[in-house]
DNA sequence: CGTCTATTTGAATGTACTCAAAAGCGGTGG
DNA sequence: CCACCGCTTTTGAGTACATTCAAATAGACG
């Protein structure tokens, strides 16, 4: 059953029946990204939410001088967009691309408005999704201003272990805050320990 | 009318019928805090989230060497909790205490899913709360990777100059998550400028 | 195989921290 | 009302963490 993964999703959190499921899945839009493929490029309009049902994504940001700065990344049964320009239909900050060829289920902002009014179980849905996020975002936070970048480096490793097999150091340096060059010398620094 | 400041706000997201602000209203708990007092200790559990009427409050994290790093600051009109602690039961990460004496509305937990059963309306109200605090939070991820201590002061300046008058230089860097001494020489040397 | 990018290494630099001391400021009690 | 106490802020010297730049090495991919 093609919307198994995305329903099993869903399920984690509500109960949908049949009619409902119907519905929600008339308006997926299914899409399939290559690797070094374009989801969202900064300063386009976010439309859309997208589930993960394989493969690896990086959202990232571009500062002015160039430099690289990871947001998330989502693999597997993880949902992603640039949830400020999906919601305050701004530019987009977010630069979102595959790292790995990847099959996503997508739901067009005003598909969700409508599944909002017509299925309330998803704003029930949504808010613990959003609830998680914010944990982990006000973790991460706290992560940054507290910890070491060793620590941090540590605490991602064993946090997202499924993450890692998809990703070079220079993206993991990336998401820690810190230059390749100083996320290596920190490697070789632990291998001596 | 007492409630008013709680409904107005939530009045923003979703429109209550009668019955419902009734019910809402019986579920809510007032308290006063006096400046200094603690609304949460590191450890406990944390049952409740609190509505600020008036006043300020600052939610921070104590490492074991000491350090102070200020998560979040709520002034009149922002909802605080530990969410984490909140959501998952545990015990606290935050500590949350008043920095001016304070008026806040607090709503339990086992009351507050009562509400989303009986008003599905505060699933939607909470998801768009939840949705704007995930906003919040990666973007403050995305400044504290991407910016200099200097950028993020500024930024902080411009974009909560009403909490500024509660706060101390202290509890400005700790939420930079920078020494107070750090600050006190950027701003030194912003003023030269 | 060759090219392109990632990773490592090292030297020089810069940003932010620690520690210590002085100055400023606010609240409290005599 | 003023003096004192405690806490915040400033300042400076020395240090540590992290960056930049450059070059060498290693890996990935067509």
């Amino acid at each position: 059953m093609v919307f198994g993964p995305i329903l099993s999703n869903i399920g984690k959190h509500v109960s949908l029946e049949a009619d409902e499921i119907a519905f929600f899945t008339s308006l997926l839009q299914y899409r399939e990204i290559s690797k070094k493929e374009f989801l969202l490029k900064e300063g386009q309009l976010c439309r859309t939410i997208s589930y993960v049902e394989t493969g690896a994504l990086r959202a990232f940001h571009l500062s002015p001088d160039g430099k690289d700065s990871t947001i998330m990344f989502a693999i597997t049964d993880w949902w992603i967009t640039d949830m400020y320009c999906f919601v305050m239909e701004q530019p987009a900050m977010q630069n979102i691309v595959a790292i790995d060829d990847s099959c996503v289920w997508q739901l067009k902002k005003e598909d969700l408005e409508r599944l909002y009014v017509r299925v309330p179980k998803f704003e029930r849905f949504f808010r613990i999704i959003m609830q998680h996020s914010y944990i982990r975002e006000q973790l991460r936070v706290l992560q940054n201003l507290s910890l070491s970048a060793e620590e941090r480096y540590d605490i991602f490793l064993n946090k997202y272990p499924q993450v890692i097999p998809y990703l070079s150091q220079k993206q993991i340096a990336s998401y820690l805050g810190v230059t390749p060059e100083f996320l290596s010398t920190v490697r070789r620094n632990k291998a001596g320990k």
